[in-house]
DNA sequence: GATGAATGAGTCTTCATTCAT
DNA sequence: CATGAATGAAGACTCATTCAT
């Protein structure tokens, strides 16, 4: 079970015990096997409900699947994103590699525990463009404004160069999905050193992104 | 149909006509819609033979599957990569920027001609760890030994920092990595300008990895 | 048809209408083409449900074989058996060939009303260990009994000589059976003259195991 | 392997060696799992053929089976036995006991010795009466005489009692069968007596067919 | 004679979905 | 709200049979 202790106190009000027993299990199992591959009998089972009960409440597999996929965005990965993130932005740091390496560390730590959420999402998100929008806005809604005002806030100090910081986040969320992907699902059984691969990327990251005084190891 | 050109005449000498025929259908509808999600009758229907010759072919819907996925990345990824970085590896570079450059640009290209392909990896690597081994090993055999002769060479002209080599293709692939799965499969619909995009990455890249006086823009 | 009217009264009160139409159905089917002659569509067909519902209620067809082959042990074969033995071997006989040929004329009766329910075990029986077992405990725990302290009465009252019951049974059992598999099953078309046939048989086996004054004809 | 070695030797000199090939894997897999769960498939397999060879030779699968049928019951059961018995009816015997003894022995010994000849058969002829008749046929014609001639001389000696010989044999060859269904269909895995059962079942057909001073044991 | 690729109807089975209760 | 029996279409896979070579 990978599901986030956290998480699990976001919750959904409007949900009676049933359909949201539905719901957990049908994202467990959607993560494990894709769409195609979970059956609503399965779900149903692992939810201790009849069969029928899911399309009472969510009209058919499709639908329920695209709801999860949904939420996850707007109620588990953006929500437990910023509670996460946020204490990390509120600081000032004097070296930027400092932040730099707790930033990573504490994304990859989130992929791992949240395995389950981001497999629905990638699944779902190169195919469905109305998810890829709505991702994007949720992004650019409620993470970029504090990750940029966190930037502007340090670039103006001198510790970072005045490069566009679209082009920063996008750089450093490329670096972290690609190692991410290799670590995570590609390579899952390798021997990874993460302290080291983490020193290594963000070492060169720095290197191009952080002014002249702060020395790579 | 995003299959590469040149990698059509890579092909399967002991295969039958429609064996072939069956092999290259199932490589699109899996591409498509993942294994679950693709039927053995499409997949018949669009090779244009009967359901039942599939099973006299590959056992099982598994099997071809599997198969696919083993020979895409012996007999097209890797011998199309190989061919394709060969010409840009055996050239001495005075500087690293003009080299990575034009090896994102070539990757990327590769990457968006050859989406079936690699979908299909993406899609069972994650579950299969003798596919993950197998890739691995080819990768180690085949690209590894050509991309490390290029970068040793580069060292020791002092055109690259000393760092440790499989650090630095593992940096360059996962930014790489990281770039194109945002590119090609989570936003294919944004307009992104990769020129650009590539020329920042590289940037920060070689300020981490190249001697002293290569300059960034 | 040839199923005995009087056993469609011994019901499973568990099993729904349909259920019970496709357990009615599927035995019918299965006794006249076997087990691989069978299909599952001609069952649900025969038994007016969709083919599906067999596989919710049944596992699988050896399942649903299998189960029919137990039940019309327990439930039809040995109930019925009883309760028709039992008027015939609670009288007493002072010439056991009178016994012997009612008795010989009611079970080829018998056979002949439940060829169903015969040829169903007789498929099974010889690939099944288990339910050889099962077949040999129910007989051993509810025929057995009877028979056994019919013959001993017998003996004692210098009726029958003092052999083994055991060999008494098996031996007026496989001259039944033998009569049975040429009569009903091997050459049922042939006219045959039971009434003498079992005259015939029972004088012999009763010169064998009837003492001195019984004379044969 | 159940096939009678002395058997082999009776062979069909007008089939090639495939041909051969092919029935004798037929009859092997046809014995085993009946005809509806034997596929041609696995006998082109066993008999080391094309799959579709067993057409250019058979026609059909049904025909290939009641080819098999009727050959078995001409070309090897009715040979075999007449063989065997043959040198049994040829003596004289003073007492009727030991010849029965003798047959009973041998008949059981034939059965296990030809399971798979009798499987077939047993299979095919309670469904068709063209088996039916060519197997009376067959009995009538080169068995029955054999036994009747012995059977009469024996009654004319006043060994035997004067009964119809029809019926001593339909007598004899109901009991046999009987205890043969019972010791090597039904329950062959049961710990059983030959030598006691054959004893007990003899001596009580001798108490009925035998003139009076032949005495049971 | 012999092969084995190819067919297409058929088999068992699963599954999303509906509906009476 | 909740159940689970029931459906029917579709799924993977098998198999007897044909045919070009």
């Amino acid at each position: 079970m990978d599901i986030d202790k956290s998480g699990e106190e976001i919750n959904f009000p409007e949900m009676t015990d049933k359909q949201r027993k539905i719901y957990e299990s049908a994202l467990e199992i959607f993560a494990q096997k894709g769409f195609s591959g979970a059956s609503t009998g399965e779900i149903a089972k692992k939810a201790g409900v009849a069969e029928g009960l899911i399309f009472k409440h969510f009209k058919n597999k499709k639908t329920l699947f695209q709801k999860i996929a949904f939420a996850v965005v707007e109620k588990t990965l953006i929500p437990l994103t910023v509670q996460r993130i946020k204490s990390l932005l509120e600081k000032d740091y004097s070296d930027i590699r400092i932040f730099l390496t707790l930033f990573f560390e504490e994304r990859l730590d989130f992929i791992k525990s949240n395995q389950s959420f981001l497999r629905i999402i990638l699944q779902e998100i190169s195919f469905d463009t109305q998810l890829q929008n709505f991702a994007r806005e949720q992004f650019e809604l409620k993470i970029f404004p504090l990750v940029n005002q966190f930037l502007k806030r340090h670039q103006e100090k001198g510790i970072l160069k005045p490069l566009d910081t679209a082009v920063i986040i996008r750089l450093t969320m490329s670096s972290l999905l690609g190692y991410a992907v290799l670590r995570v699902l590609l390579f899952p059984d390798k021997n990874w050193d993460d302290k080291m691969e983490i020193q290594s990327t963000v070492d060169i990251l720095c290197a191009g992104m952080a002014m002249g005084n702060q020395q790579l190891a």
